[in-house]
DNA sequence: TATGCGTGGAA
DNA sequence: TTTCCAAGCAT
């Protein structure tokens, strides 16, 4: 079936063509700088494209290069971010545009090593800048296509829940020689509009034709794995240091720490988080009980 | 390997 | 309303 090699070629065109025909126009795929696509794959971590985009747009005007950004505070970084979520993911595109500057001449690198070894770049978005922005041929593995993958080829309803070698394997099986970049886009856009968590919409998808999509032959087995445990939310340390940062990010002068104590009721959670905000290099607190974003 | 780390839209 | 989920990384 899919290790057939006629049948997995006639995938990739499938899933080729489909791309070719309904891919979104997205901005970081508009002959995009290297620097540029980086900047949306720090974006995208977690984070949904409608909500990523006009931070970026205002990001790539700002900062149109890694030197640019490196010159700015990470507290100015920070702020950019806005409401993007994950705050630390701005001071390490900040710290990886210093490095780049620092050890690449302020290019982009195109090795997956280099890459790797950028602060906030994982196995994911190294294999995802040297596809996108460089055509590099790599196994590009995101909660997409391992959805996609775990559909098609082993017929679940969901991956595990961390990566697993084996995903690996499969995935490297499946990657074609030529136009890899293409294939690791097409399947994330599958994933992304088509063969989506909650609903899949199998009507329209290229796979379907081909009767090569185990889940759906297997008339669609409930997941059965470990419990998905979401994340918990409400009272945790995360939380509040969510309403911590905003204040933060919304006042242009520091804030007197009793104006800090309004937002969380647990003084000793409160604490807690601000200090786990200072040690990440959020929060830079003051003389006289004052706090702001670092500059 | 399991956990902590933001935010807000959609079902 | 609550729950789920969105192009992960670092430890």
């Amino acid at each position: 079936m899919i290790a057939d090699t006629a049948d997995t070629a006639e995938l990739h065109d499938s899933i080729i063509s489909w791309f070719d025909a309904n891919s979104r126009d997205l901005p970081w795929r508009r002959n995009a700088s290297p620097w540029a696509v980086m900047v949306s794959e720090f974006m995208l971590q977690q984070t949904p494209v409608s909500r990523v985009l006009p931070v970026y747009e205002a990001w790539i005007e700002r900062w149109p290069t890694p030197a640019d950004l490196s010159k700015a505070s990470t507290g100015e970084a920070v702020r950019a971010w806005g409401r993007l979520g994950y705050p630390r993911r701005a001071l390490r595109l900040h710290a990886a545009a210093t490095a780049i500057v620092e050890q690449h001449g302020g290019e982009v690198p195109k090795s997956h090593e280099a890459l790797l070894a950028l602060p906030g770049i994982g196995e994911y978005t190294a294999a995802a800048v040297a596809s996108f922005a460089y055509g590099q041929r790599h196994v590009v593995l995101d909660t997409n296509v391992r959805r996609v993958f775990a559909r098609i080829a082993a017929g679940q309803q969901f991956p595990a829940t961390s990566l697993t070698s084996a995903e690996r394997e499969l995935a490297t099986s499946l990657m074609p020689e030529h136009n890899a970049h293409r294939w690791a886009a097409a399947t994330m856009e599958l994933g992304a509009l088509i063969c989506t968590a909650r609903a899949p919409i199998c009507s329209e998808c290229p796979v379907a034709d081909l009767c090569s999509c185990r889940w759906r032959k297997e008339g669609y087995p409930a997941y059965d794995g470990p419990p998905r445990s979401g994340q918990a939310w409400a009272g945790t340390d995360r939380q509040c240091r969510g309403r911590l940062m905003a204040v933060l990010r919304d006042s242009p002068v520091p804030v007197p720490k009793t104006q800090l104590d309004l937002v969380w009721t647990d003084e000793l959670q409160r604490e807690r988080a601000l200090d786990g905000l200072v040690a990440d290099g959020l929060v830079e607190p003051l003389e006289d009980d004052l706090y702001r974003l670092p500059e």
